[in-house]
DNA sequence: AATTGTTTTCATTTTATTTTGAAAGTTTAG
DNA sequence: CTAAACTTTCAAAATAAAATGAAAACAATT
């Protein structure tokens, strides 16, 4: 396949996906053209390419700086920004991962303990309900855990060798 | 808190959370309420408690059927269906992973080998191209590992403690 | 084989999300 | 200071996703 095809089909491929997992598409395929192109671009330069408004390129590619996954660029003797995305993927899950937990899990946490002690006469169903949270919580945490694991085993060596144990 | 008020907002956290990882907040809240009810359902008693149609109920119960979280039951001398869900939530997260690696990451891969060589005039940025590929599927098949190694170990006695090693 | 209870389908409506683009805001340079 | 270059905001429009409900299909019962 011809190169140019090929970062179309991925910038496809990764909105897509992207949006299967409750990230926007644009902000999945501003994302995908960074991560394919061997310069940090303009804002012109996404819109261009993507085809889509300055006021979408500029949402979204803020929100990709929000997640720690795209930097601001200055290049000599202009004056507009340019961004480049993180390009070691490895890298680019642990803070995907990292900003997750944060947002989603630990407030789910939260909340879950919130539900953990709750009153009513029916003993039985009180105790099976406190049971049933009390087992999300515990899958919860171990989600939690597993964030951690990802973000503190240092690059493929010990966390991969243990992972493929199970292969 | 009390009980009803407890379940409540359980079904909203579910719902909310659900929502946030691609899964439509009907049939994440079908769900939560199949898992905090000691008894199982008829459609009729989905739909009242959740305020929702007839058509949204059976297709989100029949998706939850799919996703193999959810059964059919029959009560003796009763001619509708009854649903009861699967309320080990270990076995609730290995068969959500099982679904989503099947839906999602396998396709993926595929998609991904197919970009893993190009052509190109310009030698360094098919390169660069390959490399960002490699990289991503390397991630990717990681991902997969990780589904895999949940799937199989069995409950938490093993992989829990291994995911302690890194808390 | 007709009636009744129940489930499924799907065209339409509703709601939620995303995108647009013009205007307001900001920064830089002369 | 102020004009030009650029970035950000946000109300409105467009699009996508989900929900409705009536009708069709199906299944059990008489």
């Amino acid at each position: 396949m011809e190169l140019e095809q090929a970062k179309n089909q991925f910038i496809n491929l990764w909105g897509n996906f992207g949006s299967q997992w409750g990230i926007n598409r644009s902000m999945a395929q501003v994302h995908a053209i960074l991560i394919t192109s061997p310069n940090a671009l303009s804002t012109e330069e996404i819109m261009g390419k993507l085809q889509i408004s300055r006021g979408n390129a500029n949402t979204n590619v803020r929100e990709l700086i929000n997640w720690n996954l795209v930097y601001k660029e200055t290049i000599l003797g202009e004056r507009r920004e340019f961004f480049r995305a993180e390009k070691d993927m490895w890298e680019v899950a642990k803070r995907i991962v990292r900003e997750r937990k944060r947002r989603e899990i630990e407030p789910l946490i939260q909340h879950l303990n919130e539900l953990k002690t709750v009153e009513s006469d029916n003993l039985e169903e009180k105790k099976e309900f406190e049971n049933t949270i009390e087992s999300i919580d515990r899958l919860v945490n171990k989600l939690d855990s597993m964030s951690n694991a990802l973000m503190k085993a240092d690059e493929h060596a010990f966390f991969g060798k243990i992972l493929n144990l199970f292969k």
